[in-house]
DNA sequence: TCAAAAGAAGCATATAATATGCTGGAAACC
DNA sequence: GGTTTCCAGCATATTATATGCTTCTTTTGA
C-alpha cells in the first residue's frame, strides 16, 4: 500500500512552486534540487497545467508558476486525482470479478469506508499547511532567504 | 494505492474458513471456489498457519481450519501485517532519502495520519463482522446450506 | 532574424513489486 | 506403500510505474 512516486513528486512541485513566490520554475530547476527525472516531472508539470493549477510560459526564461492561492488547493483532492488506480481489491469495481462473494461480502464496504476516512484527513490539508513552515522550507531547499 | 492481492486473498481464505466451520478445506478446494493461484494462496496459508490463525493437516482427509474464534481475528491487524509495505510516499522511511525537504516537511505527517485513520476503521472490524451474513455467503460459495 | 532555452507530445525501454509456476520433499492417512 | 496433502525454495511472468529518447513548437533575447 503506497502512493505512486508521481503523486509525491505532484505535492512536492507545487511545495516549491509555492516556496517559489512569484518566481519561475524551470522543470529542470526543480528536478535537479529534488534529485527526480526530468522526464518523469514533465508530465505532471503538464497535468498541473490543464489542471489550471500552474501556469507554464514556453521559450527563453520561460518556466511556471502558482496560479492559485495555496490556501484554495486541497491535498485531498489533489491526490484523489494523481492516484488514479483506488482498486483496493480486486471486487472494487463493478461488474463480474470472479470473486463469488461479490454482492454479500461485508469487506468491501469496509474498506471503501477505511478509504474514505483516509480521505478525510487529507482533506482537511491545503497547499498553505504544507507551506507553513516556509522559512525552514526554503532553507531546505537551498533557496534565496528572500522571500518574494 | 492498492492492496495486494496476497492481503485479498488472506482475507478471503479466513472467510471461506469461517463459513466452513469445523469442515477441514484443502487449498486446492479454496483456490478453485475463489478462481485465484493455488501457489499463491500456498503461501498464504502457510503464513497464517504460522501466525496461529489456523491449523493446517497434512496427508489425506487433511486440509486446514480456523483455530480462532472469528471475533478475535481483527481485521486491520490482519492488513497491517500481510500489507508489508506502508511506505506511502519516499520519505517515510527514515535516514537520508534524497528528498530535501525532509525535516520540515509537514506533508509527511498528514499522510501518517490519513494511514491512521485508514486502519482505525478497519481496527473496528473483526473476521466476525465479515461473516454476518452468513447464510447469504455460503450460498454465493456454493456451500452445502446445512451449517456445521 | 536566428539561435538557444524552455515546454509539448508520443513512443520506447527499464525497473521493481507482485503474482504465478515448477520441482522436489515430507508428513499423514488409508 | 502409495496417494493425498501441505511445505519449501527457487525460477519465471506479469503488471504498473518510472525513466529515457526523439522530434517538435513556442518564446525570447542577442
Amino acid at each position: 500500500m503506497r502512493l505512486t512516486s508521481y503523486t509525491d513528486f505532484t505535492l512536492r512541485t507545487l511545495i516549491y512552486l509555492g516556496l517559489n513566490g512569484n518566481e519561475r520554475a524551470t522543470i529542470q530547476e526543480i528536478s535537479e534540487c529534488y534529485g527526480i527525472s526530468r522526464n518523469h516531472l514533465m508530465k505532471i508539470v503538464q497535468d498541473l497545467s490543464h489542471q489550471g493549477l500552474i501556469s507554464t510560459v514556453r521559450g527563453k526564461s520561460g518556466g511556471m508558476y502558482l496560479l492559485r492561492d495555496p490556501a484554495e488547493i486541497n491535498v485531498g483532492a489533489l491526490v484523489r486525482r494523481t492516484e488514479a488506480d483506488f482498486r483496493l481489491v480486486e471486487c472494487f469495481e463493478a461488474g463480474p470479478n470472479g470473486c463469488r462473494l461479490t454482492g454479500g461480502c461485508v469487506l468491501t464496504s469496509a474498506l471503501r469506508d477505511a478509504l474514505e476516512a483516509f480521505f478525510e484527513v487529507l482533506d482537511g490539508y491545503t497547499l498553505a499547511d504544507l507551506l507553513r513552515p516556509q522559512r525552514n522550507l526554503r532553507r531546505l531547499l537551498g533557496m534565496n532567504s528572500a522571500i518574494s
